[in-house]
DNA sequence: CGGCGTATTGACCACCCTCAACTGACGTGG
DNA sequence: CCACGTCAGTTGAGGGTGGTCAATACGCCG
């Protein structure tokens, strides 16, 4: 208490968006921007609802999934800390957007957003390079779900994890290098498009194959890292 | 002869991106545009070179692929007429690129346009809004390879096909609609995640449950559009 | 007509899906 | 303290979709 929560002292300043912004603009984001708060699972925006405020991630992880008329899921995307949240330009949402872990959101109005945008050529600029930083994503993405075997799907996503999720102690990441896995076996499974058994099977897979350790559910400690690289099929994709 | 090729009398001026441009802009645009010329099959760029020069699709239909390093292809992309091609921002193309027709494009060097986006703020809103539009249709493609039966990715293909290839002749389209498929079957199954092979029998089944006719291998006749919708899984992907 | 590249068709099989039973962790209540 | 229910994950058995390999058909051109 006292403290009057601020961009200052924010976690994410560095590598979230409104790092470009000059400190007038800031003043003014810190004195508009508030906070929203979300429990593992809960619906952060439907699909094809408007969100009325973009917000940049704090902490957790959040899932944009793609829902067929026959219930058929596939997860889109991932979102983790200092990733901007919301689709400007469009009325409605394309995808839902769930929270895979408990979440923190630092949000602006949508409208505040767009205005800012226009004024602030570097925001504009460093979104525009986010953007481009996504298609190529999904792009990586589409190689895995359309060319890689189940096997591969699931080295690739310890993999991602494990690059994304650094422990940050240092150039040279401990051994065994345990990840915090932010989703559940169902979920894997629908960002890889497989089933929840094949997930569980692959998983022992790899354990056979000494390159992992899964000391329990959610953790993952990874022992051989080349090894895993080898068996995601190349990091060409 | 006689006439000089000039933005005033482009096919697609109106949708592709220069559209936003002011007449001093593009009168200077004029000057120093280029064409280029590919015929099916060429390479434009190659992945991980770096591309001198941005450019417009004036005709013909474009691919994007990634390839795995022991050899798998996937398409990431396709780019019709009055699309974007090139990646800002980034050294080294992160896919190769290739001519799927005969293609011409209008080509500006690679620091023109860098530029040109600093100082035309409406060119660069343009450029976001097709990049937003990118990643939506690339999330859109990872339902199907993630989530769709070889029967739906066929159905959808074609169906994706018959709304972009419009024949342009009003409100109610031929029946039955006639699309000329820009992609050969190998590129059709490097799009859609599947075999040859596979694409040979979905094709024969679609034919035999009466929503198309193949009149010949790059042509398709829909015959019942409704239907052909029903079978690629509904249009929420 | 022969040759070549592309597409189709057939036979077989493997990978992954489906359905089902089981395990383990956790929480509640008797 | 243990019985019980619940939920997530694992493991097993069997089957179907789509992959693999090979032969055949088709279209185009010299």
């Amino acid at each position: 208490m006292g403290i009057r929560r601020s961009c200052a002292v924010c976690a994410v300043r560095a590598e979230a968006m409104c790092a470009t912004l000059q400190s007038e603009q800031l003043n003014r984001l810190n004195r508009i921007a508030y906070r929203r708060h979300y429990n593992a699972g809960q619906f952060i925006v439907g699909a094809g609802q408007r969100q009325e405020w973009f917000a940049t991630l704090l902490s957790g992880v959040v899932k944009l999934t793609k829902t067929m008329p026959d219930g058929r899921h596939q997860i889109v995307g991932l979102l983790f800390a200092s990733d901007f949240l919301g689709r400007p330009f469009l009325e409605s949402s394309p995808y839902s957007v769930e929270a895979a872990t408990a979440v923190e959101l630092c949000c602006v109005e949508r409208s505040y957003f767009e205005e800012l945008m226009l004024n602030s050529p570097a925001l504009k600029q460093q979104f525009l390079e986010r953007t481009l930083n996504d298609v190529d994503a999904a792009r990586d993405w589409m190689v895995l779900l359309g060319r890689k075997t189940a096997e591969e799907k699931a080295a690739s996503l310890i993999l991602m994890m494990a690059r994304r999720g650094r422990t940050g102690n240092g150039e040279h990441p401990a051994h065994p290098m345990e990840v915090e896995l932010p989703l559940s076996r169902t979920e894997m499974a629908e960002y890889l498009g497989v089933r929840i058994e094949t997930i569980s099977r692959q998983l022992g897979r790899l354990r056979e194959a000494g390159v992992i350790e899964t000391p329990s559910a959610r953790t993952i400690a990874v022992r051989d890292m080349r090894g895993l690289a080898r068996l995601a099929g190349g990091d060409a994709a």
